[in-house]
DNA sequence: TCCTTTTGTCAAGTTTACTTTACGTTAATT
DNA sequence: AATTAACGTAAAGTAAACTTGACAAAAGGA
């Protein structure tokens, strides 16, 4: 799975702590989505993709091994 | 946060069971989702849209208290 | 009524998202 | 060169998603 939370939070130019400020998560939180270290979750998602006023398909790109079959 | 899941699943008429196949998760899963014990991760909130032919928003409801501001 | 399928409960365990704290690195500014 | 803002890492802890297994309650048809 791919995300674009970087990408949309440059074109916001806002920093990674006002971010997490926002959405009442750690900054070390935020680092990680961007990393990759760890998936959010669908709370988290949706807040985020609210925030970049998209949907949580736009931000997140599900790739084939989580498809199915 | 409500969830369509169990009348997306009566639509398609599939058992718990066959939907916990299909997504490799357990039928205990299924289960706690439909009841709203606890809610899916991204990963799976995706495969169970992708599943029932629908968007991750329109699966799940998102309400006032999951809202920023 | 009996049998089977489907749905549900309970409890204990594993995994992973997320927090917190503290400290290191990079980049821009003065 | 020194300071500061922004980004990153590492580690240890908590909370919640998910698993497994065993067993009980509904609901349906024969």
């Amino acid at each position: 799975m791919k995300t674009l939370i970087k990408e949309k939070r440059n074109e916001l130019h806002i920093t990674q702590e006002e971010l997490s400020y926002k959405l009442k998560v750690s900054r070390q939180t935020i680092i990680s989505l961007e990393k990759g270290k760890y998936k959010p979750s669908l709370i988290l998602a949706h807040k985020l993709a609210q925030t970049f006023g998209c949907s949580i398909e736009d931000l997140f790109i599900f790739e084939g091994d989580e498809n199915l079959e």
